[in-house]
DNA sequence: AGAGCTACTCGGTCGC
DNA sequence: TGCGACCGAGTAGCTC
């Protein structure tokens, strides 16, 4: 399940690997996770010929920046990149394969098929789905408190669901909004616009600096993520709620909780956060 | 009109 | 051992 720090994670790993290569072939086996074009062959001969210039990244979307489009990847819950030679065996669950010049091949895998593509002529990407309507980058000039103050201020949803709105700001999943939460003391079930500008400026606080940190980590590996080096992350080990139910509160000592929030596992401290 | 629901996509895992 | 429910990010489509 990737997220910000995950994708950010994946993304640096993967550049040494794949930039400046040409794509000599594409392989779609299955077609589902391409969902623009419509038309496969138009993908396929779309990509066919251009290299790899970069990768960005736009919340928990991956941007491979080719020299006439631009590829923009999802991975969801397990998505994988990986560059493997032309003669590796090929892994189960592999749905797309770009072959590139020099015999190596960048592979996605995704147990679950959940994963998206979407491939824009440059410049077309951010204007189009599913980049369109995304929020401010956690780490940009333009999420600050008084920002998210007034976004939540105007919601009448859980403080949960508005976090994992990607409207709202792009890059949270489940885990860092269930630590960003917590760090902040404030309970998932609070209603948006019930939070005072002081909570909001904490919470705010601990939003960038738990992605942060978790960049810093390489990621949270919590299920099966790794980067594109096949390398796990570290967070995990810094998580003060997620995944930890019945365990002691780090803070209180007393068992975190796990509810549902928002349709989404929750874990929290019914001690620490109010 | 727009906020906020639900259904849908998948298959490994888990509980009965 | 077999089978159905569950999970979850984002979007389409619906309701109010």
């Amino acid at each position: 399940m990737p997220e910000l720090p995950e994708v950010e994670t994946i993304r640096r790993t993967l550049i040494p690997l794949a930039a400046g290569k040409t794509v000599a072939d594409v392989q779609v086996f299955w077609p589902r996770i391409i969902k623009h074009p419509e038309n496969i062959s138009e993908f396929i001969e779309t990509i066919k010929g251009q290299a790899i210039r970069d990768i960005h990244r736009r919340g928990k979307f991956l941007k491979f920046i080719f020299d006439e489009h631009v590829l923009i990847s999802h991975l969801r819950m397990e998505g994988r990149y990986a560059v493997s030679k032309k003669e590796d065996a090929i892994e189960p669950h592999t749905h797309v394969i770009f072959q590139f010049t020099d015999g190596t091949e960048l592979r996605y895998r995704d147990v679950r098929k959940f994963g998206t593509m979407h491939l824009y002529p440059k410049g077309e990407e951010d204007f189009r789905l599913p980049l369109s309507q995304l929020g401010p980058e956690p780490f940009s000039e333009e999420f600050t408190a008084n920002f998210l103050a007034k976004r939540l201020r105007k919601t009448n949803r859980t403080i949960k669901a508005a976090l994992l709105d990607q409207t709202v700001v792009v890059g949270f999943g489940n885990i860092y909004v269930d630590e960003a939460l917590f760090r902040a003391g404030i309970h998932p079930e609070r209603a948006a616009s019930s939070l005072t500008d002081e909570e909001a400026a904490c919470l705010h606080r601990e939003m960038v600096a738990t992605l942060q940190e978790a960049v810093e980590k390489g990621g949270s590996t919590v299920r099966s993520y790794v980067n594109t080096q096949g390398e796990i992350g570290m967070f995990q080990l810094q998580l003060f709620v997620y995944g930890r139910k019945g365990e002691p509160c780090k803070r209180c000592g007393n068992p975190i909780q796990k509810t549902v929030v928002a349709g989404r596992g929750t874990h929290y401290c019914a001690f620490c956060q109010h």
